[in-house]
DNA sequence: ACCCAGGGTAACT
DNA sequence: AGTTACCATGGG
């Protein structure tokens, strides 16, 4: 069946190609479709709709979640744009909305982010769940910590993921061991949550924020990249605005988005 | 040839 | 506690 979402702050062309997911790739016809939690899908952007083509429908709710679908994000973005700078990200990137992502895939994804370009991390996930995945519908899943369980850089090299491979290898090491627990993680304060993500070789603070964004849905880290480093320096000197407490991950997303998208910054650094 | 890319680590002050 | 070279790889 195909089951059609009514919001008009769901645009899936930015949410799929804002940076915070890499696997989703767009058709032709203007369709995105892809993988998640094992299963096939593909969307087409109506007038203020969202159509998910084919699902069954004891899957509604599970997609319902993955795109946030409970959350009210005309509601953020109205108390978002209190801010100039905020309201013409809103305005330019509102259609954005936050995934839920598999935390392992999140993980996985933003450690090969790191000191790299969208295009290539997407080429090395995509080797890697071409590699290591299920395939379904003639796509593959993101391969599960069990199913990478016992890799090693070399049996990783065909990725090309280079100096991170050794990293990925870590971070399934420490899932698959316990010391870095996933339902541990979704229960825990943001700082300590960081901190546990962080005893894994090669993750930081950027990507462990970046895991708990987009893997853990928690809307208040703030992943503090070379862009929104540029930002903050331009139009938030002295720190982000009232207006995005508890939701500074959502505020980052647009403004991510916006200046990448629109330039909007001088180039001092 | 040089620079940068959704950074992190180790080795320095 | 705050800098800096280096890390593989690929595109501009």
């Amino acid at each position: 069946m195909d089951f059609t979402i009514t919001n008009s702050n769901f645009d899936i062309k930015q949410t799929f190609l804002c940076g915070q997911c890499f696997r989703w790739q767009e058709r032709e016809d203007g369709r995105f479709h892809g993988i998640a939690h094992g299963r096939y899908i593909s969307l087409s952007q109506g007038d203020g709709c969202v159509t998910l083509h084919d699902i069954s429908e004891e899957d509604i709710p599970l997609w319902e979640d993955y795109f946030d679908i409970s959350t009210d994000y005309a509601e953020m973005i109205s108390r978002l744009s209190a801010d100039k700078t905020l309201a013409a990200a809103c305005k330019s990137s509102g259609g954005i909305r936050l995934l839920k992502q598999e935390p392992f895939e999140a993980l996985i994804s933003f450690i090969i982010s790191q000191n790299n370009n969208i295009p290539r991390i997407s080429g090395i996930i995509g080797r890697l769940c071409e590699s290591f995945g299920t395939e379904i519908n003639g796509g593959y899943s993101f391969p599960t910590a069990e199913q990478l369980n016992g890799i090693t850089p070399d049996d990783l090299a065909p990725l090309r993921a280079g100096f991170r491979a050794r990293y990925i290898c870590d971070a399934v090491n420490k899932v698959n061991s316990g010391e870095v627990d996933f339902s541990e993680i979704a229960v825990l304060p943001l700082d300590e949550a960081r901190e546990k993500l962080k005893l894994i070789v090669g993750v930081g603070d950027k990507v462990a924020d970046c895991v708990l964004l987009f893997g853990f849905a928690r809307r208040n880290a703030f992943p503090k990249d070379v862009w929104v480093k540029r930002l903050m320096a331009e139009f938030y000197p002295d720190g982000l605005p009232e207006c995005t407490l508890g939701i500074e991950g959502i505020a980052q997303q647009y403004l991510f988005d916006y200046v990448r998208n629109n330039g909007g910054l001088n180039n001092s650094k």
